[in-house]
DNA sequence: CTAGAGGAGTACCGTACGTTACGGTTCGGC
DNA sequence: GCCGAACCGTAACGTACGGTACTCCTCTAG
């Protein structure tokens, strides 16, 4: 059965086998949405329906399983605070901005918040949770300290940590996310999320960098 | 069967009879998500489920008339373009995002976007589209002539009418649709709204605003 | 070599729900 | 009063799928 908890740590208590099936669980998750069934899952991922019940314990627990698997694989990459200038938090921000705008455009992604919102307000499971633990706070959780790095640096200037951080998140999403999860097709190349994540940057700085705006904001 | 396309004008060719049930289909939806069952339907309706399957076709021509239905009742307040200063221009931003935070923050966005992004990347039918349409896009028609309008009076300062409604529209929403469709329990009351609106509005006006930052943005 | 565990493959069961069919009732027109 | 249409309520049908049971294969330990 695993574990329960919309914890954030996630288990090294799957065996090879156990992720190669989570794995084939998640690429069906991306090809057919919440509609697979088990019979598929155990077909991709040659096992049979009954492991995937003695391993799981039910359709809502493979699928519990299947997303804290992803959400495990994203590692954080830590942040060196060292000599911080404008040149490096501009950097700093524009990589954040990038990073966060290629996962929110994957399939993966994409497929992973399409079910959780499809499970969210029918109170089964807590797909909602975990994905917004490792989405929307966990970027939360990688980019404040680096806020407080500039502001302490006397780089930025904000009253509160968490506002400044959900102003930046507005603006490098903007409408992107409802779109594709709603099914438009948005164009996002390479080139355009660059674009986007400086243009993102450039406006934050300008609403929260130091020498800028007095106050008020 | 009522008619299919994804279209903008939605049909008064619905009977009072009809657009109560559609309501009844509505409340329900809001309540149970996208479990709602047939039978529960007709139930809450008081009708039979012949009845449905003859106006509606299948479950699917219901949900959409029903998404359809809710989208009609959404009417658009048109805009006075007349003597435009920046206080009456900072009124409607305001006005705009306040409205915008209302109506993704209500039941029944939720509960349609929620079933909406289900039911988008299985191809079936066009909700996502429907709810695009009649959610972000319409938002964008409205705003978009007070923006351009503001420009012409000197007010505003911006390249390009869509971008800067991207911008607008993230200041304003920021993480706060997401989290509501993946069922965080995000405070919202008609104070915070206010507040949120008010601080948007001043932030778009300090990047879009003619006399502020010089561009490049 | 044998025994037993683990798991693949598959047949099977129960149920929920979409969909259809049908009997009964109301209502407007003749 | 009679007819047909529309519609309600409900029973019935078909199916898809979650979950379980059972058989056979494989691998490893002793």
């Amino acid at each position: 059965m695993l574990q329960a908890g919309a914890g954030i740590e996630t288990s090294e208590t799957l065996t090879e086998r156990q992720q190669a099936v989570l794995d084939a669980a998640l690429r069906l998750l991306v090809e057919e949405g919440d509609s697979l069934t088990m019979t598929a899952v155990a077909r991709r991922a040659s096992c049979s329906k009954e492991t995937l019940y003695k391993w799981f314990g039910d359709r809502d627990g493979l699928l519990t399983a299947t997303v804290q698997w992803q959400a495990s694989k994203v590692r954080v990459t830590p942040v060196d605070r060292k000599g911080l200038d404008l040149t490096s938090l501009t950097a700093s921000l524009e990589r954040f901005a990038s990073d966060w705008l290629k996962v929110i455009s994957s399939d993966t992604s994409i497929a992973l918040n399409r079910v959780a919102v499809g499970h969210a307000g029918s109170g089964k499971d807590d797909l909602g949770a975990i994905v917004l633990q490792n989405g929307r706070f966990a970027l939360a959780r990688r980019l404040k300290p680096v806020l407080e790095a500039g502001r302490q640096a006397g780089l930025l200037d904000f009253e509160d940590a968490e506002t400044a951080f959900r102003t930046f998140f507005g603006l490098v999403g903007r409408d992107v996310q409802i779109r594709l999860l709603l099914g438009d097709r948005v164009e996002l190349a390479e080139v355009t999320i660059g674009g986007d994540a400086r243009r993102a940057t450039q406006q934050f700085l300008a609403l929260f960098g130091a020498n800028n705006r007095p106050k008020g904001l």
